[in-house]
DNA sequence: GGGCTGGTGTCAGCACGGTGTCAGCGGCTG
DNA sequence: CAGCCGCTGACACCGTGCTGACACCAGCCC
């Protein structure tokens, strides 16, 4: 399990590194928001272990930013302050857990490896194309970072075009998939539901029509 | 064992003090209820002993903060008066449990070692989203630090749309789940429930409805 | 230019989910 | 033991917005 600590008092944070690796976990330590933010880019981790007081990018702007574009990043928040406001201010920014400081070393350890189970469970399948991303366990959707908000069978036919991954998909296999049933042959829903869903995607168009073919989703 | 005692009245409070001292207990002691919030913003007590009668901040107020952000602190309720409605007023606080002054100091000692025990236990499973936060183990759940008065199928429906973690949860398996029994599949239970639970939880809405889906509890 | 394929505007039906209400019941209380 | 209250689940009704059909338009290719 990936794990990165974000906590400036380096002793604290050095304290917390040794512990997590000797239960195993990967473990990348850095003292300040904007080392984090670096880091997060390039390293794809499961538990972010955010000290919320940072000196320059503060934690709550960190856990924002990785908040808005993660999917399998989860965050612990760990505090100074332990009241009620603090809590709540935490969790609404959208960290999974907060721990007050002071906090007994086996909780942190038992919380982090909680965390990276939820991680890691059942990975909830995410298709992405370009700047559009689809969390199907979620039933929800986003277009550059931008929540979609999508019907029940725009959000399936979007799924079934991210799933075919910038292949070609007959208006065929479409009805066989979005609507199960054997509709009639003549029916003109897939074109509706597409003209639909390309209106509620925006521009610039990212479903491109095969002529004779079908649809196609991708930058190309 | 680390606990704080509250107490205004100074000598019983140093009594009880020096009394689980010598129990080998590490026994903090104040004298009233902005010195206990203040201490327990510090460290990580196993048990508070709360003298529900207190100066300034009442034992009560104690209680219901520390429950909202404490999970594994145990609160044993002291009170002078011994109604059966005082009784219930300080479990439905959250307090773990209750004594009625006088007490025998014998009784008091082993109620807080039976507590301490508890709180070393496993890490009770805490749930949250957003600002919502379920203690399963208690049974309570708080929004914005505000306790919830909810029923237990209520409660056990927030349970459930928590512990799916912001993913959706059709309506049949929340009736799994929460009814148990083969319910009949035409039942309009679950709505109902969602409604009158939706009810309580008040604004903003946090139970998202997905059409054909099912709900989804989170901030998006 | 004509025919064919696919995009667009529009509209009515209706399924789905929300809401109000009521009756049964079980547990507490006096 | 009787009365009360709160929880529960059923039912009927309502509004909404999703859906799919139809007619028409636009572009591409022969």
């Amino acid at each position: 399990m990936r794990v990165l600590v974000v906590e400036d008092f380096e002793v604290l944070a050095e304290a917390i590194g040794t512990g997590l690796r000797r239960e195993g976990m990967a473990v990348d330590v850095v003292l300040d928001g904007t080392d984090a933010l670096y880091h997060l880019g390039l390293t794809r981790y499961d538990v972010v272990v955010l000290d919320r007081d940072l000196p320059g990018v503060h934690g709550d702007e960190v856990c924002r930013q990785l908040v808005a574009e993660r999917a399998h990043t989860r965050v612990l928040m760990l505090t100074a302050a332990s009241t009620v406001r603090d809590r709540v201010d935490g969790l609404g920014l959208g960290a999974d857990d907060y721990l007050p400081k002071p906090f007994d070393f086996a909780e942190l350890t038992a919380r982090v490896r909680a965390l990276g189970r939820r991680s890691s469970a059942p990975l909830p399948p995410i298709l992405s194309s370009g700047d559009i991303t689809l969390d199907a366990g979620r039933r929800i959707a986003f277009r550059a970072g931008q929540r979609l908000d999508l019907s029940p069978k725009e959000f399936a036919l979007l799924e079934c075009l991210l799933a075919a991954d910038d292949r070609v998909v007959s208006a065929e296999e479409l009805l066989e998939r979005v609507w199960d049933e054997q509709a009639d042959p003549f029916t003109t829903v897939v074109k509706t539901t597409v003209r639909r869903l390309r209106a509620k995607l925006g521009d610039p168009p990212v479903i491109h029509t095969v002529r004779e073919g079908g649809y196609r989703i991708g930058a190309g």
